[in-house]
DNA sequence: GTGAAAGCGCTAACAT
DNA sequence: ATGTTAGCGCTTTCAC
């Protein structure tokens, strides 16, 4: 079955030239020169026979397919997934490189299935995408594969990294409420995360908790307290709430360490009859869906996955790939669930 | 620069046999004998060598790229990406393909572009995924790029289609407050989803409904309403659930056609008192986290994210694209949302 | 059983 | 300024 696609050959024959004239033409080589007639007939003939170049043949010949792989462990499946995605595409398209998107799940023999499908298919670049900040190193990593890491650091110092500015963030989250006038009473829900396989904390937690530390005595207040726990579902922040509530000093502000800590913190503050934002002002962090639907709706720093994506894909394609710390800010939205103490 | 890998040629000289030989044993055809020996040798050398072949090259020579296409309109940023993508993935890496993966925004252009490129990096099929039934053709469908439409329907009737089964669903869900004994006061809460860009609804509000009005007939029960609202956020929920309450007849069930519209009438039913599931049921679509974080759980069904992907990339790959609508069974996710009328 | 040779569609050094 | 030719790494027909 022969190809029916039109090739080269084709509109070399139907302009009457050879295929080296068509090739130079057509990948707009400046370097040599055609006589503008030929040039004006190659042109035609192409678009009249509607040819479109074979970027197989073309690969195998140059080394270069425009594609590269964004391979994560698991991040790509959560709500994290979209925006990331997004951004890696749109920074993709806009140089005319496709994506190859695959997950790992964590699986060791997954992944190195993924990075050799990817490096037989001679990808130009990877982005390793994670939420452990403890990763292995990518298994496939050599000079001949950029490789770029989005939204983990890399212990091995050698990778560039694009990673949210999360302890900026951190600091500025308390700052919203400082401003506001909290000085007193002032909670953290959700704290370093540490969990039995992680029992440092998460790379957000750490670096979040450092910013709030940090503003917090740049402005000489002292945290009420800090609640740790897990921050996977809303029933972190109920509990921990509940618990606060339960106390002697009522709590005036929370730092939620996400929207899910702080729907559970909304419904247990709910169920004691306190409201946001009068009775106590509740910041948080990930601005997704959530955020937006809390009644009221609920004032969050944003991670900006877009943003990620795009940086990660612009610093692969930049060819710059010294192992450099790339901070994106993350930038906060404010919605209704801060007020000043009364 | 010469490529640093080993090419077949590197494993003929090593073994000391001609490349013809190599490419048999490494391909693993049967229909040519090669001496156990010389297959021995071969294997061994490229086992040494760290062979791995380059796919470009041999998808020149035959056709076939191993990989598909996943192409959407703008699914695959909001929170059907994750579980999409995934299944998609899975059912294409048990057979040995990578998955392109890329987002049209609903501009022409856009998905021109994308198309293209997929088309001339010559990927072996393509999935389509949408979000509105009202879907053009993909505009570059031809038999030689095999397609399968995701999540609409084709209304050309040419294409192998896979979505939900929505209809069936919907009588499921009215099924589970009537076996909770409730006929009276039952309400659904979102309707066909009608705005001004799809005055006739949504798909997927089309089929529910239709499916709940079965269930409804076949019980001899006459639903007490339908409340048509913007499904996109919480708040059409709150407002419905509100207008009901002020009304003369207390709703004792309410079927919610997402889980967004399902927690805006926790919300509107917390505001008045009334408590789920003691006052009134709630039964849900989407299974999303939203439906386990809610207090009580949400009854949800699900929307099989995950064995959607699978099915598309299993039925592209299969070769069997017969013009079929595969419906895939939406499973309910059971919590504390229902119980009897009092 | 094994190998020589052609060719997939394209690029690029080297002639002319 | 244009054409000739030799590959990129692999598969596959056809001789040996």
């Amino acid at each position: 079955m022969p190809s029916s696609r039109v090739t080269q050959a084709d509109v070399a024959r139907h302009a009457g030239v050879s295929r080296t004239t068509v090739s130079f033409v057509l990948s707009g080589r400046e370097d040599i020169r055609i006589s503008v007639e030929a040039r004006q007939r190659i042109l035609g003939a192409a678009e009249e026979l509607g040819y479109r170049p074979n970027l197989t043949a073309q690969s195998l010949r140059t080394r270069k397919t425009f594609t590269i792989g964004l391979v994560s462990d698991v991040v790509a499946s959560g709500n994290y997934a979209g925006g990331l995605i997004q951004g890696a595409l749109e920074a993709a398209l806009e140089r005319d490189h496709l994506l190859y998107v695959a997950e790992t799940g964590d699986v060791p023999e997954v992944e190195q299935r993924l990075l050799r499908g990817m490096i037989d298919r001679q990808v130009d670049g990877m982005i390793h995408a994670s939420m452990s900040t403890r990763g292995r190193r990518p298994a496939h990593h050599s000079p001949e594969h950029p490789t770029v890491l989005l939204n983990h650091l890399d212990q091995s110092g050698e990778l560039a990294c694009v990673v949210p500015d999360e302890e900026k963030a951190g600091a500025e989250a308390l700052g919203m409420l400082l401003e506001a006038g909290h000085r007193e009473g002032v909670h953290v829900v959700g704290g370093h995360h540490r969990t039995e396989a992680a029992p440092d904390g998460v790379h957000a937690g750490r670096e979040r908790m450092r910013g709030i530390a940090r503003a917090a005595a740049a402005a000489g207040v002292r945290l009420a307290g800090v609640a740790e726990c897990d921050w996977s579902t809303p029933e972190g922040g109920y509990r921990a709430v509940r618990t606060l509530l339960g106390g002697t000093a009522a709590p005036k502000a929370l730092v939620c360490c996400n929207d899910r800590l702080a729907f559970g913190a909304y419904q247990a503050l709910a169920e004691s009859g306190l409201r946001v934002p009068e009775d106590v002002s509740v910041i948080s962090f990930d601005d997704s869906e959530l955020a937006s639907w809390l009644r009221p709706g609920l004032t969050s720093v944003a991670i900006p996955h877009r943003e990620l994506g795009r940086a990660a894909v612009s610093l692969l394609l930049s060819d710059d790939l010294t192992p450099t710390i790339h901070r994106i800010p993350m930038p906060v939205h404010r919605r209704g669930s801060i007020a000043p103490p009364r």
